[in-house]
DNA sequence: GGACGGCGTTGCAACATCTGCAACACCCAT
DNA sequence: ATGGGTGTTGCAGATGTTGCAACGCCGTCC
């Protein structure tokens, strides 16, 4: 709609393939070199581009900070952490969360390990859409018509063996976990790992984010894993129900009261 | 320098400190609804901010592709990459890899440990600069009155009580640091954990980045710590020479040929 | 139930801003 | 020196942007 933000913005994806210089920058926009340079300029001075000793131009360091910004006031995540993080020193292993936006399905939280070490997760990481369980659990809650132009516009990767092959298996994935209430990923995106989550609802019923527990099959088998399901199941709901605002967080016994 | 992409970009940094809806927006920007309107929409459309259900606005999730994609793009961490996993194969704690631009020193890769769950860090996230043993690395080899200039500048927050506590001490620090030529932080940022760190030289000679080995001091004490330093600093000049072209990468025996 | 107030949205005309040009400054290589 | 390659600046013209006013919509309050 604005033609000059419009331009100035096309930069970005472009330095993300890598360096450029001025020339490089106003021939792929289709512009002047001189106007490159000041829309270069405009995001130089707001540090989403940095310029380094070669002159040319790549994507700053605001960005990172940016992104860091806009994932910790995510309100769901801010409400999900102590769960989280409970459930993590019940049973040990990688916690998730994840939420839906235009057609991306991204890591919004994890908690590695109850380990001293507290060290965040590559969060803002797209997720491979086609097996994470998070990733169904979203997209199941779509409306079937959306569900199912979503499903048909993926491609189909095959990670592994179980990797869901096509858009068909993939609804028919979708369907069960709808139906079920949760969802699994046994060797889907790599071979020794598996994973079980559940949705978190808002108060309107619709699943607004969905959690998960990773674990390698060297350290519990997929059966031993889908036992904590319940656990799992639990702490969803227990998010679900805080976010929703049904449960009134008392001061005193905030939050982790109910799922363990 | 451009009026219309200097707006659009002022809208990010507001909506990083949360959702805001139209008016909100435009009233912070000192300009009208309909103008807000229109910039709001172009950023929309290139993904950087997403409107939720409440149809107010907040930062969307492009943003962190961007970030991520220009992450990936660095080329001292694409060549130090390898190094980095190779030695924490061999000692196995957290290897962190650290960059400075404009002020802040941030994190731009990680290797947390040899396990086969393979999870990236949190990546991005700025640095605690005034006692980590990465951000004395590569402040220290500032110009003198850049140096100055930055120290003085800082905050000293006093994480624990071992933390650089004014602008004198950084710099003395840091003098010691760039005599030196390694850096550490025993429990200047949270108690019980301790760094030691190397700098990675450029062609010049400039410091273009840095890397440290973290570990809580209860799987190994400072002084078993600093006894990997040698390793570190294999480690940390053996990026430098690749990346500064001295070390032809053969294509058998690339990489690391000569960090052990 | 009707009117009000708040919010987002649209079309338009006036204006300010952005654009491309051409010339310049600079550096490196020839 | 001379040439080509950068990035940079001032300018006038024109395009795009701005603010306005009016509209549609949805809740709320009388």
């Amino acid at each position: 709609m604005s033609q000059t933000v419009d331009r100035a913005l096309s930069i970005l994806p472009l330095l993300a393939q890598g360096p450029a210089d001025l020339g490089q920058v106003a021939d792929r926009l289709g512009v002047h070199k001189s106007t490159a340079l000041r829309l270069l300029r405009t995001l130089h001075e707001h540090g989403l581009v940095y310029r380094q000793e070669d002159q040319r131009y790549r994507l700053g360091a605001r960005l990172f900070a940016l992104a860091q910004e806009a994932v910790e006031n995510l309100d769901v995540r801010e409400i999900a952490h102590p769960h989280l993080v409970a459930l993590n020193e019940r049973i040990g292993h990688t916690v998730h969360l994840a939420v839906h936006e235009e057609g991306e399905v991204l890591y919004i939280d994890k908690v590695e390990s109850r380990y001293p070490v507290r060290m965040y997760s590559r969060i803002g990481k797209p997720v491979a859409i086609t097996v994470a369980a998070v990733a169904k659990l979203l997209l199941a809650d779509l409306p079937e018509a959306e569900r199912r132009a979503v499903a048909e516009k993926l491609d189909y990767p095959t990670y592994t063996s179980r990797s869901t092959p096509n858009a068909a298996a993939f609804l028919k994935e979708l369907a069960t976990v709808r139906e079920q209430g949760w969802a699994t990923d046994l060797g889907g995106h790599e071979e020794s790992i598996n994973c079980i989550g559940a949705p978190i609802h808002g108060a309107d019923g619709r699943v607004v984010a969905a959690m998960s527990v990773s674990a390698p099959n060297v350290v519990v088998t997929a059966e031993e894993l889908l036992t904590l399901l319940p656990q799992v199941r639990r702490t969803a709901e227990a998010i679900s129900r805080e976010y929703s605002g049904t449960a009134p967080n008392t001061p005193s016994a905030q939050g982790s009261s109910d799922d363990r």
